[in-house]
DNA sequence: ATAAGTTGCTTAAACGCTTAACCATTACTG
DNA sequence: CAGTAATGGTTAAGCGTTTAAGCAACTTAT
């Protein structure tokens, strides 16, 4: 166990006061500069770490961000964390999970039980459906821009306008939309987003997972085959899992991805780039999202001193951009005003700011690590 | 901004002293049981909540764990920190999530910084072929039984016996193993496993994912179907996500499964029982691992006083045991000694203490989460 | 009846840091 | 050249908790 030394130590090896050092080493005191540079030099000599506790306790800043995710079993978690802790790392901040164990009351339980535990501010992905109530402590909300009391999210709609245009571009004209929940925000978004870039006469039909399984069960199929015989070429889900089911299912039953039908997915989950077919998907932009959900805090946290936070939040216009990723799942309709199945070359870019990425169909050199 | 009451709040409203009031509600000290009470309704009414920071100043301890996963993106990563943390917060404990970014030099920089953070005591997940520096402070190693300085780990040599007896029950006498690095301890205890219960005669291949990606390129086609043209029968992953990248793979090249070939996973990751077919597998018990070592780091960490921690790990024997799951993606191997496709009746049980979960193939009433 | 022990509480110090207030110097200003 | 201002430090208080030590008042043993 290395010995930890204190202000006191560099104090008493520099016969100077603890103030001095104290000031010396946050630059906000007077100090000369010859003095703090003998200050810093032994700080680092000694290996001089500050305890943090001994800061929480004086400035009342534990230096720590609570994270709740409310699905916490959900395949984005790690992106999400990752993100954060990064955010948070680069502002000297901590992060302390939280965990709702998937209950939507206990979420904001969690959320209590991190403020209990002195984090300075929370940021929640909450569940769909749920409204985070004000707890009177800087807390930051990462969900869809059509949520009340968002702070910050990706622009899902766009993401979805993005899968739109692209699958009608590759003329589809019928497709079938996955989802979930329809109560989720998010997953509206994206359902909306897709449906709004769809050229009037497509057939659009709409299918929800938890209704089905309400009925069949959890885990069933989804029994997609129908929609195909009925003409749908092109399923796009609102997340990858669903895209996955989708993908397993009709591969299953002998439908030829991206042959007959294609599929597309949200999230750019993991294992997005090295199933086969690989997946066209979209990506948020998630060290975006979370530089952005820290920053709000930081700012709720240092201006905490001002009654009220009359800013409720940042609220940066319509979201953060969202990421078109072309794989091998999504190509050209049977029968499509295209026609040739081959090339499939170059599509137009719905997002000026930043087209779709095109991923190499050999595989040669994709981004996705294994 | 709920007012936060202290010690001496309570000590004031019920004119006692400070040190009166902590040590009744911490049951330390001599204190009346009467007026032990009333202090402790008084600290009920007030809704006082001990300040983390002034005892974490006062005792040296931050009752905060951290959590380093040196790959942090692994679809794992959800559970592992889901059941860190319900067992850390069922022994008052917080956690503090460290990144390394999935760069191995990295692990141990987040180990120290945790340790800087003021965390009491740290959880490693470490990467295959990483060896965890001793840091003199509390630690434990999640990995495999047959790695050195491990603290608990699942059984992954017998969950690979009891894949591998699967199987062979099935009648597969020509198996492929699937893994990605040779050199991750969990990874051969599993494929080791395997084979270790495999009949003498039976046939069995070997695939690392990462020399074919070295040679193909990241993401690029496992290229089975030789290996089935060959008469496998049978594909053990050492991990969910290959034995999808396997299933994806297969089905869409045409073969049936399980009719013409099985395969098999590890991990249960969350989609395993949603996927089509739903993929047999097998699970660690992640409740249990992770009571384990928070167990054994609450007992470094409160006999840090002795100076030498003699017993270096609780090396629990030979680690948890797992759990197999049998679903629809294996069945009997095609001209088996079995030979019904239908039925796939009672199995043998490999593991006396607790058998295989046989999920329902109709997957109604399924414990899974969609 | 007095020494010794027990009970129930208080006093006070300590943990390591920040920060307001204070006090010498030395440097400007009119 | 007195009066003001800036400079470079020090002192001391405080954050909220724990805990060793102290001290009455009572109980028990001798």
């Amino acid at each position: 166990m290395a010995p930890r030394f204190n202000l006191a130590d560099i104090a008493k090896a520099l016969g100077v006061s603890v103030a001095t050092v104290s000031n010396a080493l946050s630059g906000k005191g007077r100090v000369s500069v010859e003095l703090a540079q003998t200050i810093r030099e032994k700080a680092k000599e000694l290996g001089y770490i500050p305890s943090l506790a001994g800061r929480a306790l004086s400035t009342g800043r534990s230096h720590v961000l609570g994270l709740v995710l409310a699905d916490i079993g959900h395949p984005l978690f790690p992106q999400f964390a990752q993100a954060i802790e990064n955010a948070a790392s680069v502002a000297g901040y901590g992060v302390l999970i939280g965990d709702s164990r998937g209950d939507i009351q206990a979420q904001t339980r969690a959320i209590n039980r991190l403020v209990e535990r002195g984090a300075d501010g929370i940021v929640v992905v909450p569940r769909h459906g749920t409204r985070i109530a004000d707890i009177g402590h800087p807390i930051a909300v990462i969900d869809s821009p059509s949520s009340p009391g968002n702070t910050v999210s990706a622009d899902h709609w766009n993401g979805g306008v993005q899968v739109g245009a692209h699958l009608s571009s590759l003329g589809h004209r019928s497709i079938a939309i996955i989802g979930l929940h329809p109560d989720s925000n998010v997953q509206n978004d994206r359902a909306g987003g897709i449906r709004s870039a769809l050229p009037e006469e497509t057939h659009v039909e709409l299918l929800w997972i938890d209704e089905l399984e309400d009925e069949h069960g959890p885990g069933c199929e989804l029994g997609l085959l129908p929609f195909v015989e009925k003409g749908v070429t092109a399923f796009a889900a609102v997340s990858d899992l669903h895209a996955l089911r989708a993908i397993t299912e009709l591969q299953r039953r002998g439908v030829s991805i991206p042959g007959d039908v294609s599929v597309t997915g949200f999230d750019d989950l993991i294992w997005a780039g090295v199933i086969a077919p690989t997946l066209t998907t979209v990506r948020m932009n998630m060290a975006r999202i979370a530089e952005i959900a820290v920053a709000d805090l930081l700012r709720q946290i240092e201006g905490a001193s001002g009654e009220e936070n009359a800013t409720p939040a940042a609220q940066s216009g319509q979201g953060v951009p969202m990421q078109l990723i072309i794989r091998q799942s999504s190509g050209p309709a049977p029968f499509g005003p295209v026609g040739n199945r081959s090339g499939g070359g170059p599509r137009p870019a719905t997002n000026k700011a930043n087209g779709p990425i095109l991923e190499n169909t050999t595989r040669e050199g994709s981004d996705q690590t294994c």
